[in-house]
DNA sequence: TGTGCACCTGTTTTT
DNA sequence: CAGGTGCACA
């Protein structure tokens, strides 16, 4: 056997050992070294592909491309056995006998963007590689694989190891205070605006220096840097960190000492970027940085899938990476394993629209599957209506509610969706709209931690100081923040040396007895459970007493503390060393996507960006219509349009089996009702892949119709299905007592009818799945003579 | 300092 | 329509 011909056997052996991808997939596999930009359409087993490949690197190593035909003869019959499927050899014994130098998994570097993912991807590689090995690969976010950078080398920028990480709101919070501060207005300067030009900025790496330097001449922006300056001032006084620093500061830090980044790139010798159409300019420099010398680089992502440009991802970084990586390998995944064809034949027709995209065309070997239907409503409750109809239909027929999700482009569409899902009985989620951790409790909650864990956290004291109220109003607040910050005192010294500052005497005894409370906190967080500590906090800020006075909307709150509890048991589980500057660590890079329960059979209810990355059997799209997707400010600019055109991409490739699209004619917006023609993405399809549902009443403008002898009825129907999709008994012919069946929950008793405005809401004990409450001219239900 | 009412202004949000 | 904000007043 030749040299040659070993090496073949050997690469046919690595194939057949993941023969479970496809060709692409391997292709991305075997890539080992160098930079390799891997194309991953919707659904084309890109997770497959990227676990497949760290397997490949650990186990393996480059054993496909530098394959030494170095064998011993037995070996050689082995392989060839193994190939020709004769006998099948353990992983150790095809480790010993292909490996060329495996990577050590400490050296590679796995990012992600969202904890969900990294999780998974450890889950994943824990499966194939067991626990040992898995554990040492570095598989998290951009910001938790930075925070871990900054908690050891932060202090080299002069800040504190233990910084507090201030999310979106905490940076707001900060923002107003440098703006009463300041000579401008809130007015004219929205916290939310600068604190995006500001973001905008980091991403860049634009320092408030620089942009100052830009600013010349340009009054806006003059202010906007000034503020940055302040604002960036105070977070350091704060020793705190808002998101963007935590990428903008672990790039300078490796710019300015070389030598920590040659330890992270000893470290860190391969990297893997997963979703990189959405990482911006600031993300892309830290990876390059990291990779600048030993150029083992892997990006996986989906330009057409990049969705995120408002929050300065940059698509140019997955559009350049051939240029700026130009021995970079391309491989195309474009076998999508999730759809049928005619939706991916949609998908690729609207998106062929965009220009600035590398050309993909999505297969499968699916088969052509059911046309996507296009429901065309009167309006938003017969649109809401049309979902829940075509939900129950698909349970009829066996299916379950976890197969649905009905989507959209805003929040605010969900309102009607819901209300109908409630009146029909049917389970649902919404993932989304205020995150747990955005409640005003928890974040109240985690705000008085912070400040015991970091009595320098201004914003977070700022936020507590008068919750419940105290009668230390902004008047004081503010004085006592100026002394703070003049001082580069922590605001508890302040307070307990209030004695000192004339400004503060009316108010001596409220500040000092906060200032004993705040010290007894501390005390007691060093020696309690974290539980424990969460109870006592409760008490003694009289949290606990406010909420009790409040009734309902008091217990309902305290019971989401209760369950803040229930988050510090599963982190105290999980983490190795749990802290209570751990918990407020991970809390704080925590968001609701981790809540997301696949299993959980409900119908799911979400925007299109927080659906990314996930798949439903069926999905309903509502809202397709010109001025809502794509939306009224996206229509000016072609950038701006491709983005939305991008979503629509992301929107019909979550779908597996059934697509819904749906308009309405007239739709109620901020309280008027819109006329919006449909979407123009809608248009983009080709009408013989769909089926249309019209219920929408157009005699005007279809005349002729009423000519035919099928017209009046036709008009008739059309009219009737506009009313009510549903055909059901009218509300006042039910009583206590009478039988009554329901397409989904079988057949029941009418225990209670409990008259409203134009309708009735009927509670049904039925035979087989309990009590339920309907509406009588909303659920699907007939009286049984 | 705390409250109530008039006014305004509305995408999307992985960390 | 609805939540957030600013301002006037107690």
């Amino acid at each position: 056997m030749t040299a040659a011909e070993k090496i073949e056997l050997k690469r046919k052996a690595l194939m057949k050992y993941f023969s479970y991808l496809n060709e692409r997939q391997q292709q991305a596999v075997f890539s080992v070294s160098g930079s390799v930009l891997v194309l991953a359409g919707a659904g084309s087993g890109k997770t497959t592909a990227i676990i497949g490949r760290i397997v490949n690197m650990v186990y393996f190593g480059d054993g496909y491309a530098k394959a030494s035909p170095n064998m011993f003869e037995e070996d050689i019959r082995w392989l060839q056995k193994y190939v020709d499927g004769e006998v099948s050899l353990s992983d150790a014994q095809l480790r010993d006998i292909l490996a060329e130098s495996p990577i050590r998994p400490w050296n590679i570097l796995a990012i992600t963007f969202t904890n969900k993912a990294a999780g998974e991807m450890r889950v994943r590689l824990a499966e194939k590689l067991g626990e040992e090995l898995a554990a040492s690969i570095h598989a998290s976010t951009f910001h938790s694989a930075c925070v871990r950078i900054l908690r050891r080398t932060i202090h080299l920028l002069g800040y504190e190891r233990d910084f507090t990480i201030y999310d979106s709101d905490d940076a707001k919070r900060l923002m107003k205070l440098c703006i009463a501060d300041s000579d401008v207005s809130e007015k004219q300067f929205p916290a939310r605006s600068v604190l995006n030009e500001i973001s905008r900025a980091k991403d860049q790496m634009i320092s408030p220096e620089m942009m100052a330097e830009n600013a010349q001449g340009d009054y806006r922006r003059m202010k906007i840097a000034k503020l940055y300056g302040i604002y960036q001032s105070r977070l350091r006084d704060s020793n705190a960190l808002d998101f963007d620093d935590i990428i903008y500061l672990t790039v300078e830090m490796f710019r300015k000492f070389p030598e920590e980044l040659e330890k992270y790139q000893n470290r860190f010798r391969y990297v893997l970027v997963d979703e990189y159409q959405d990482t911006n300019h600031a993300q892309y420099e830290l990876i390059s940085l990291l990779t600048r010398r030993d150029k083992n680089l892997c990006v996986v992502g989906d330009d057409d899938q990049s969705i995120y440009r408002f929050r300065g991802a940059t698509i140019e970084n997955i559009l350049g990476f051939e240029q700026e990586f130009p021995d970079c390998r391309v491989i195309r995944l474009e076998q999508n394993y999730r759809s049928t064809q005619t939706i991916l034949d949609a998908a690729n027709e609207v998106i062929a629209n965009n220009e600035g995209r590398k050309e993909k065309r999505l297969w499968t070997e699916a088969g052509a599957g059911d046309k996507i239907t296009w429901y065309k409503s009167e309006n938003e409750a017969d649109e809401a209506s049309h979902v829940v109809d075509a939900i129950l239909e698909h349970i009829k027929n066996g299916g379950k509610f976890g197969d649905n999700a009905v989507l959209y482009r805003m929040n605010a569409q969900s309102n009607m969706m819901e209300r109908t899902l409630v009146r029909s009985g049917i389970p649902y989620r919404i993932y989304g709209g205020t995150r747990f951790y955005d409640r005003k409790e928890i974040k109240d909650m985690i705000a008085y931690m912070s400040i015991v864990e970091n009595p320098y956290d201004l914003v977070r004291f700022e936020r507590i100081v008068n919750e419940p109220k105290r009668g230390i109003g902004d008047a004081t607040i503010s004085l006592l923040l100026d002394i703070a910050y003049d001082l580069h005192q922590s605001p508890l010294e302040v307070m307990e040396n209030a004695e000192q500052y004339p400004v503060l005497s009316r108010k001596i005894p409220v500040l000092k007895q906060f200032a004993a409370m705040w010290n007894q906190l501390i005390a007691a967080s060093e020696d309690m459970s974290m539980e424990d500590f969460l109870d006592f906090l409760l008490e003694q800020t009289g949290y606990r007493t406010a909420m009790m006075a409040l009734g309902e909307e008091g217990t309902f709150r305290l019971e989401n503390i209760e369950e803040l509890k229930s988050s510090m048991q599963s982190y105290k589980e999980e983490a190795e060393e749990p802290s209570l500057g751990g918990f407020l660590e991970e809390v704080s890079l925590y968001t609701d996507v981790d809540r997301y329960e696949p299993d959980a059979d409900t119908v799911m209810l979400m925007t299109i960006h927080s659906a990314k990355g996930l798949e439903f059997t069926n999905v309903h799209l509502i809202g397709m219509e010109q001025g809502i997707f794509p939306g009224m400010r996206s229509m000016d600019t072609q950038e701006e349009l491709e983005e939305e055109r991008r979503l629509a991409y992301v929107a019909l490739t979550r779908a597996r089996k059934k697509l819904y699209l749906h308009t309405a004619v007239y739709r109620k917006m901020y309280g008027m009702t819109m006329q919006n023609p449909p979407s123009q993405f809608l248009k983009e399809i080709d009408t013989s892949l769909m089926a249309c549902i019209d219920s929408t009443v157009q005699e005007a403008e279809f005349p002729a119709e009423k000519q035919s002898p099928f017209g009046r009825t036709a008009v008739l129907q059309k009219q009737r299905a506009a009313r009510k999709s549903t055909a059901s008994a009218p509300a006042q012919e039910y009583h206590v007592g009478e039988r009554v069946r329901h397409n989904v929950f079988g057949e029941g008793t009418v225990i209670a009818v409990t008259r409203m405005a134009n309708d009735a809401m009927l509670e049904v004990a039925f035979d087989q799945v309990g009590t339920k409450k309907l509406m009588a001219n909303f659920a699907k239900i007939k009286k049984l003579s």
